[in-house]
Parts: C-alpha cells; structure tokens; sequence
RNA sequence: GUCCCCGUAGCUCAGUUGGAUAGAGCAACAGCCUUCUAAGCUGUGGGUCGCAGGUUCGAGUCCUGCCGGGGACGCCA
C-alpha cells in the first residue's frame, strides 16, 4: 500500500505541477520502475509527452518540472535521465521499515458485490483438465478480488435439465438396461461414478451415430424428465445429482469451493424466462417474426449492431416456433437475475456437502434462514471463448432490457480451450486420424470420450510429487499428504501461468514438471525461508524482528542492491493483484511471484542470515527474508496454494 | 463469406493500457552441496519480435494489407 500511496502523491505532484509550469493539463501520468537499478526506483516519461505538445525540448522541460518540486515522504531525490526522464529514488531504509510494517495488508472493503460464475459442467460425465483451467481461473480470480475487498459469490451453474443428462439416462435405460435401483447402488458402491458416466456417455453418441434412429428415445427421455415423469426423470435427478457431487469432490482436492449451486430446472419451474420474455417484449428486443425461414420465432435483432456485423446469421433465436425459450433466452433471464434485475427469485436449501453450500430449489422446501443471493453490481461469468458469440448476445438482452450500466457490469471472462498434442493424445492410447496426427493440437471431446481426465492428472502429479518427496527427504512422515500440497501447486500454477487468450496445448511431461516455472518453485521459496526462522529458533538466534526494533535499525546504510530489489518487488504485489482482476489477466500474478522467488532465492544463497555474526547485519537480511516471507505467505493464499512445512 | 484469438530464442511462454540495451523456464554447455534444504544458485551460447507498409521524438506493443495456425457464426446446450 505504500507504494500506491507513493504512486498518487507523485501523479498528483506531476499534474499539478505541469499545469502551473505550462499551463498544461495531463490526464495521467505514466510512473514504472526504470530498467537499471542505478537509475532509481521510479520514473515517468512525462516530460517526452509533453515535448510534442509544447514544442519544447524534452530534457529542457524535465529539469524544470525537477527544479524545487517538493517530493513525497520517502521519496529522496529526482534527477534527470536518458532522453528526458525523470527518475525518483526512494529512501531505502525508511521504505523498508514502512512497508515491513504493512507487507500484504489487503485494501479496505469496495462496498462492491460481485458474482463469479465458474465451472459449470454438464453433470454427466466427469471433469477433465479443460474444466480445470476454468475452475482454477475463477477461483484464484474470486480469492484476488475478496483480497481487494469486494463480497464476492461464487456460483456453479448446473445444467440438470439439458441434452447431456437425457443421453445418459437413456444410456443407462436403454443400453445398459439398468433400472433406477440398479443405478442408486452403483451411485452407492462406485467410487467414481463419473468415470462410469464418462464411458456410457461416449458410448451413447456412437451408437446414435450408427443408429440415428435411437435419437428418438432422447426425444422421450427429455419429454419425461421436462414433466417429471416416473423413473425417467427421477433417474436423470439420481445421476445429475450423484455426477455434481463427484465434481465437488474434484474441485475441492484443489481447494475449489462454491456458495451456490443455481439449477436449471429451477429457473425452469420458477418462469423466470416468462418474466424475462415480459421485459424483453416491453422494450422491443424481441419480434416475431412472421415469415421466412424464422416464421414463428421470437428473435432479438442483431443485424443493425455494429458489433454483429457481418455475421452469417445475426439474428438470434430467443423462443422456437414450438414456444419453448433456448438457452441463450434462459441465460439472459439467469443474467438479469444476477444482476438483480428481475423482479423473481429462487428459494434455497442447503447442499449437503463437506463444507456450506447452497443450492436453489422451486419445491417450496427453501430455508428461510439462506443468505441473499445474487443482486450483484458486478457479475462475471467464467466461460470459454468459442461461446464469446452467444456471451455477446446476452451482454447485448441485457443491454436493451436495463440498458448500458447494466450491460458493462456484465463481463465476460473469456479463455482459450485446453486442447491435446497428438503426443500425448497418443501416450493415452487414442487412434488419431493422420489430419488430427499433424495438427498442433487435438480438441477434447466429451461426447468422443476424449479428453485426460481432472483425477487423473492429479493422481498422476500426486504420485510424481510423492515420488520425489521420498527421494529427496526420507524423514517425511506423510509423503503422500505432502505429495497432495505439491500436485496442487502444479496443477494451479500450471492452469493460470499462460495468458487467458492462449490454446494451452496440454502436455503431460510439462505439466509435471516442478523445476523452475512451476507452483513447487514457489512452495519451495516459501518452504526455505521459513526454514531460516524455524532454524534461528531451534538455535536460540534472534532475528530482531520486532517491530520496535526494525523501526530504530540502520536499514539505510546496510541494504545493498539485492536486498533493496527484493523489498521493492515485494512492495509491488498489491498493484499486480489490481491489474491482474481488471484484466482478467491472472498470469500477471504468477509471473510477478516467479521474479519474486527468483530474486529471493539469489539473495538466499548469496546473504546466510543464521551464521552471520554481526547482529545489524543479521537483521538487516532477517527483515528482508521476512518481507519476503509475508508476500508469499499472503500471494500463496491468494493462488490458493498450500505452504507446507518442509518440501 | 464475416468475426474473434494466436504468431517473440531450438521448445513452452513473459514483455506492466507506445518508453531507456526485448526477458524467464525448459533443453545445451561450464561451474557451485563440510554452510539457513541442490525442487536451488552462478555463468555461457542462442532473436530479420510471421511478412510488407504506415502513424511519431519513440513500435514487440497502435493502424492497414497479406501469410500461417486455432476457434466461432444452430429452432444444440
């Protein structure tokens, strides 16, 4: 915080000095730390600006805004550099000393309430590390803005009602010939009932390919699970259910949590699409359309918004011919609801589940005892981009049902697709196609069955890390509970360290790697440090950490350019966490921690602070160990990545 | 056909809403464990930033056009 404080004071310094020396307004002013080190801890551009504009040398223009500007508390000096830059050094000790005192003290509360949405998988199959890329982005996205001070609610929507469910339940009934008792035991006795799922899935949509006439049982089934009939419906309850539950199970070996589980079938039972189709109908977003190829359709008109321009097809169906709405009409309804702009709500009863958890209901069984849900100011909604089209479409409902602000608070977060190298689709032992085979990346497939498995990777890194505890420290107690910390490591890292726009080409080998630009590197950083203080106590060595002490220290003459780097980069966490949620760009988080730990670990083998003899000395390194210390402690947290004791 | 994303070192990626000499990891090579844990550190080599124009004090970053790769555009969800 210190270091944004210092950052405010200096803009406004600079606007209002620029103004006065040349009556010359700027709207913003640019302030980053320069390449060098000796050139000072921060710089700006400002006077290169404004040459254009006043037609005046550059380096001219700079000594002046120099020459008796009155510099912010910690800030020791300005001097004039390179082409016209002008270059602040801060007063090391004194900044050192401050922030100590504040390292990772998060900001005050918004007063925003916001909505993640995340996850979202069909319940019937199970999760695979596409949906772990999303699951990951949106919980370490909610973790950053709850650390930035907004209420956050993180919802898993749950499609119980859909297409996917009805082919496994007519999976189930028809091709397995198994009955609602038959399925409730395997549910019962099946550890991971949705890998069953997966198989009877997949095998589901080759045998409608070989027998599309099978396509009319999905037919029926959606029929009767829409009116709740018989076995039917209460099986496609019993899998959907069973299926969420093993996908909580999966989420939350990383650490994934959720506050509620929204239901189709409830927006479904509770209209809230007819209230929806109302407002849409009011504000003309919607037409019938009375003949061509859309003859009975209710349609939203997109062919006169620029942002749809040239779309084969811009106008988006909301309401069949049939009268049944689709899913994007639903999900505009979903939309308005969240943003609290429905004039509907749902009722809830609790998820019965290892931790709180809500899910919606329309039986009238709601616990009136439920926190209040949705109304959020800011709703994001965490899907991948191939549905940045039909994301477009339900920004542009809710844009002509409430209008601008409404729309603008509705964001959507939208990543690349995790796909698979031929490699490793190989090493799975599927038969590619030689098309596929020279491709740099194989899709997944849900319904081909195609995909690596989320359990399955993480066994596999829980394994790999195992291994390695066992080899590199026999006197772990519990390898495997250790092994468990570092596959999530890998696994969190590994989702978030590419930009969100990036084709992640899955390779298993990468994955599991835990050298260098990995989670483990970090846990590993963070282990070594509070190995030095465990060390120093076992010892009787005395840090001198003490707040009162630290305060009275002779930082200033001791810190050499390392330690000063490390203090610095430490300072500018806060920042990176600010732009990484405006961004949605997560990986700015993970590339400023693995510079962290980088500069950490060269400091580590560079300055020892147990041996060390001279107590200033010693503590000078303590306190920077410890800022250290604190930044990752808080930034791991905030990755949802646990510190384990010893690695 | 239209729109979106990607193209930076051998490979995988950063590059802070235009700023100072383009950086990491992996791979390769050469070193460092009697020391607070070597999942680490130090050093070396490695670049026409896809191509061609343009905008300006300044372009990997912005604009236009091409080339190559991926995705989307359904009365599916």
């Amino acid at each position: 915080m210190i270091l944004e404080s210092i950052h405010e004071q200096l803009t406004e310094t600079l606007k209002t000095r620029t103004l006065a020396l040349f009556g010359h307004a700027v709207d913003r002013v640019v302030l980053q730390a320069p390449p060098k080190l000796n050139m000072g801890d921060l710089a700006t551009p400002l006077a290169l600006e404004l040459a254009k504009a006043l037609k005046r040398k550059p380096r001219e223009l700079a000594e002046q805004l120099a020459n008796g500007m009155t510099l912010p508390a910690l800030v020791e000096s300005v001097s004039v550099e390179g082409a016209g830059y002008l270059n602040f050094r801060l007063d090391r000790g004194g900044f050192t000393a401050a922030h100590y005192r504040a390292v990772m003290a998060p900001p005050p509360p918004s007063g925003e309430r916001v909505i993640v949405e995340h996850t979202n998988i069909n319940p019937n199959k199970a999760a695979h590390i596409g949906h772990l890329r999303n699951s990951v982005l949106g919980d370490t996205y909610v973790r950053c803005s709850k650390w930035l001070g907004d209420r956050v609610e993180t919802q898993n929507y749950i499609d119980d009602t859909g297409v996917q469910v009805a082919d496994v339940v007519v999976a189930f009934e028809r091709l397995e010939k198994k009955s609602l008792a038959d399925v409730a035991e395997m549910i019962e006795t099946n550890q991971r009932f949705d890998y069953v799922c997966w198989d009877v899935y997949s095998k589901m949509a080759q045998y409608y390919a070989e027998h599309p006439e099978a396509l009319e049982w999905r037919k029926e089934t959606l029929h009767r699970i829409e009116n709740q009939e018989g076995d039917t419906a209460q099986l496609a309850k019993l899998i959907a259910r069973a299926v969420v539950r093993r996908h909580l199970e999966t989420m939350q070996r990383l650490g994934i949590r959720y506050d509620l589980l929204p239901k189709e079938s409830d927006i479904i039972h509770l209209h809230f699409w007819d209230r929806a189709f109302e407002l849409l109908k009011e504000k003309g977003a919607v037409v019938l359309e009375e003949e061509g190829k859309h003859k009975g359709c209710w349609v939203m008109k997109l062919d006169d918004s620029e942002q749809f321009a040239g779309m084969n097809e811009p106008d988006k169906i909301l309401v069949r011919s049939n009268g049944t709405v689709t899913y994007t009409g639903k999900d505009i309804a979903y939309q308005l609801w969240k943003l609290g702009l429905l004039d509907r709500t749902f009722e809830y009863r609790k998820f019965p589940f290892e931790y709180p958890l809500w899910e919606t209901t329309h039986e009238g069984d709601g616990d009136p005892s439920a926190p209040k849900f949705g109304g959020a100011s800011r709703v994001v909604n965490v899907i991948d981009s191939r549905q940045a089209y039909l994301q477009k479409v339900v920004k542009e409902g809710v844009r002509l049902v409430a209008g601008e602000k409404a729309a603008h608070a509705s964001i959507h977060y939208s990543y690349e697709m995790v796909a698979l190298t031929p490699a490793t689709a190989k090493a799975f032992g599927w038969q590619l196609s030689d098309e596929d085979a020279a491709r740099p990346c194989v899709e997944m497939s849900g319904r081909k069955g195609f995909g690596v498995k989320a359990d399955d990777l993480m066994a596999a890194l829980e394994q790999k890390a195992a291994d390695a505890v066992r080899a590199n420290a026999a006197e772990v107690a519990d390898a495997d509970a250790l092994g468990r910390q570092i596959a999530i490591a890998a696994l969190r890292y590994f989702m978030i360290r590419f930009g969100r726009n990036k084709v992640i080409a899955f390779d298993f080998d990468e994955a599991l790697r835990f050298e260098g630009d990995s989670g483990p590197y970090l846990q590993y950083s963070t282990v070594r440090v509070q190995n030095i203080f465990r060390k120093m106590a076992e010892r009787g060595v005395d840090p001198r950490l003490e707040e009162r002490v630290v305060d009275d220290l002779t930082l200033t003459q001791g810190l050499t350019d390392d330690m000063w780097e490390l203090v610095r980069l430490s300072a500018e966490l806060p920042a990176a966490i600010r732009r990484a949620v405006d961004s949605l760009e997560l990986s700015i988080v993970t590339q400023y921690l693995l510079d962290l730990a980088q500069k950490f670990n060269s400091f580590y083998h560079k300055y020892p602070i147990l041996p060390e003899k001279d107590d200033a000395e010693r503590q000078r390194r303590a306190v920077c160990a410890e800022v250290f210390r604190r930044t990752m402690v808080g930034a791991m947290e905030l990755l949802g990545i646990p510190v384990p004791e010893r690695m």
